[in-house]
DNA sequence: ACATTATTGTGAATTTTGGAACAAAAAAGT
DNA sequence: ACTTTTTTGTTCCAAAATTCACAATAATGT
């Protein structure tokens, strides 16, 4: 029903929803928002079904409405605050990343085991893993960033399950096992870099 | 036929194949690797089967044999050499990013329009993005890191697709148009992270 | 040598996902 | 008022992906 790509599609239509926008449209129909992210109307029409939006069968969607309901939907009423836990170079460069901000999320702090990590990058201090549990507890943090080493990337994050954290996005180039109430989805860069390598020498077999 | 997602899970594959390898298992059975990978253990069967991997119909499949296909197909054989457009935050990150290297990915270079960011960041060089051209033809590239922000995404990318590079990981939150000969795999951070934020509202709420 | 067991490889069944098509509804025109 | 047009919402259909299930077969034990 309500699955993982029926939500990412819905962050996109937000995304491309915004860039209309700031163009002065007021109205949207199914067609040119699945142009612009790249996907069918009917797919459009049927996410927005899915999660009880509607629409005016004739003149489409209203754009101020239809960001107010995925920014709902998708929790942006609230400033998500949000930890990262790692600061080698993703980690640092997620801490610094406009998008997030761009979008409400806030990322509150980080953390490291390495004491010499434990500086400041950009706007965000980072501490020590120990001061973790507590910091998460004190601010009633639910989501976190894992960007640690492959081989740390476990216990660590056994480490953020018991402090309470119940969403992880991952980096971490491995299979993690958490209880069913802390969602973890992960991002692997070396794979998806190897799948562009092999589809583009995949093409390019094709046409010799 | 060969799906996205098939070869994404080869490279997952690869990446426990090594972990088991180092723990010195020499054969192992589809099962145990589907388990660490996380799928089903036809799953495995049917993507090996798919890419013409074939086992022993008892003691399974020897790990060395495996990975040396797993390799071929995955281009392995050879260096690969990647450039990285953008050197911001994310881009910075990626050009250090040891991942890469330990899977004989070279990041050969970077490129940004920013002069100031036309410096040396770990072994990587930046140079200015006039110099992409002239580079990616006499180095003979053909992969390429897209990391700049999102107003500038589809222009850099026609210059990198004019220069003859034919696959593009591409970090910028937008939908991109390229020719159909080059091949574009997009990782979008926000939504992923917002997914989280989604789903690990969606189990709290179900619980309650 | 033969029986037994373990495990692959794959065809069939199932589930999931996406797309086409069209009736229902709202707006616009006449 | 009513006809036409546009566009949604939804049902039905197709394709893709996943899992099931089991025959084929290679190793092992007796």
């Amino acid at each position: 029903m309500k699955n993982r790509k029926s939500v990412i599609r819905l962050s996109r239509y937000k995304n491309e929803l915004h860039r209309f926008k700031t163009q002065g449209a007021v109205r949207i129909v199914s067609n040119d928002l699945a142009y612009a992210v790249g996907v069918t109307a009917s797919q459009v029409r049927k996410d927005f079904s899915l999660f009880g939006i509607s629409g005016n069968r004739r003149g489409g969607y209203k754009i101020d409405e239809l960001i107010a309901w995925l920014n709902k939907i998708l929790r942006k009423d609230e400033v998500q605050k949000v930890i990262i836990v790692g600061a080698g170079n993703i980690g640092s460069a997620l801490m610094q990343y406009s998008g997030f901000a761009k979008e409400g999320i806030q990322i509150i702090a980080g953390f490291d085991i390495d004491p010499l990590k434990c500086r400041r990058v950009g706007a965000v201090s980072i501490y020590p893993l120990e001061k973790l549990n507590a910091f998460v507890r004190d601010n009633g943090i639910g989501i976190g960033i894992l960007a640690v080493p492959e081989n740390a990337a476990q216990p660590v994050l056994d480490i953020m399950v018991g402090a309470g954290i119940k969403g992880v996005l991952n980096f971490a180039p491995i299979r993690l096992r958490a209880p069913e109430e802390c969602v973890i989805n992960s991002v692997n860069l070396v794979p998806e870099l190897e799948n562009v390598i092999y589809f583009s020498n995949a093409v390019r077999e094709k046409s010799e």
